[in-house]
DNA sequence: GCTTGAACCTCTAGTTACTTGAGGAGGTAC
DNA sequence: GTACCTCCTCAAGTAACTAGAGGTTCAAGC
C-alpha cells in the first residue's frame, strides 16, 4: 500500500492537497521523496502522521502545540504524560472558550427575544435596543424583564 | 467632553489605537477630523459608535455584520427587525459552534482521563493512547471503559 | 506514438481581524 | 530647551490555511 501520491493520501486523510504541502514547508511533515518528475510520494508511515496530525487539529490543537505532541510521538527519549499535560492545559482553554460562548449564547437570545418583545420594526437609529449597545457595558437584559420602553418608532 | 485623542478614545472604548485607525481604514469607523499637527479628533459621536462596533465584536459578530448593524443603525429608512435577524442567524452559528465545544470538551477529558488510568509516563513513541490518535476516526474512549491495555512501557 | 484530461508542480496573493515595529513628528511639563 | 510621551504613516507579521495562475507529469484510450 505504499507509493501514495498526493491526492490519494488527502483523500486518505480528509485533507486538502495545497494543505499537506502547507504542513511540508512548516516543518510539520517531513519533506516528501519525490518521483523522477518531481511528484511527491508517501507512504503509510506519512498517512499515520497526517492522521495524527488532523486528529489533533480537529481537537483544537494548534500548531505549534501540534508540533510538539508530533515530535513527542517520535521522540523515545520523551514521556507521553507530557502529551497528557498538554492535552490537560488545552481542556483548561476548552472550557473557558465554552463558558464564553455560553454567555454570549444568553446574550444574543437575550436580545432577540427583547427584539421580539420590544419592537415590530422601525427605524433602526431609533431603536432602544441597538441604541443599548452604544452604551457601555450596559447587559443585554436577561430575558422578558420588561425593563425598557419600546422604541418610539416601534411597534 | 468632545475633542478626545485617540489614546483617549482607546482607553474609554477598551480598544487599541491601532485598532482604531484599521477600523477608519476599513471604513468601519468614519475618517476622523485632524488637529493643525495631523492628530486625529473624535467627538462623543464616536465614542458612541466605537463603543457599538466593539459590543458587536465580543458579540462574535463578524466586521462584515457589525458594518451592516452600523450602516442599519444610522440610516433612518431601515427597519430594526433587520438587526434581530442578523442576530438570530448568529445566534444559530453560536449554538453550533457550542455544541462543536462540548463534543471537544468531553473528548479531551475522556483522553485526560484515559492517560491517567493507562499511562504512568513511558517514551511517547509506545503511548497506545498517542498511537490511536494516528489510526482513523477512533473514538476516543468514553471514560473508564478499560478497553485497552496500557502502554507496553508505561504503567 | 499521440492526444486528452486529470492530477500534479511552484509561486504568489488573499483571507480575518487585527498586532507589532520602524522611523519620525507633535505636544507638554519642567 | 530638552526630555518624554503620544501621535503619525507605512510596512510587515500573525494563524492556518485557501485560491488562482501558469506550467508539467502521468495514465488511459485510440
Amino acid at each position: 500500500m505504499d507509493g501514495l501520491k498526493i491526492g490519494a493520501l488527502a483523500k486518505r486523510t480528509g485533507t486538502n492537497a495545497p494543505t499537506i504541502r502547507y504542513y511540508e514547508e512548516i516543518g510539520l511533515l517531513r519533506s516528501a521523496d519525490r518521483q523522477a518528475g518531481g511528484q511527491r510520494v508517501y507512504s503509510d508511515a506519512d498517512v499515520k502522521r497526517l492522521t495524527f496530525i488532523r486528529r489533533c487539529r480537529e481537537f483544537g490543537f494548534s500548531i505549534e502545540q501540534v508540533r510538539s505532541l508530533v515530535e513527542l510521538m517520535q521522540d523515545p527519549t520523551q514521556s507521553c504524560v507530557h502529551a497528557r499535560d498538554l492535552a490537560q492545559e488545552h481542556l483548561i482553554a476548552v472550557r473557558a472558550k465554552l463558558a464564553e460562548l455560553k454567555a454570549l449564547e444568553r446574550s444574543i437570545a437575550a436580545f432577540v427575544a427583547s427584539c421580539d418583545a420590544s419592537c415590530a420594526g422601525g427605524p433602526g437609529p431609533e431603536c432602544v435596543i441597538l441604541d443599548d449597545l452604544s452604551k457601555r457595558r450596559v447587559e443585554v437584559p436577561s430575558t422578558s424583564k420588561g425593563r425598557r420602553s419600546p422604541c418610539g418608532t416601534c411597534s
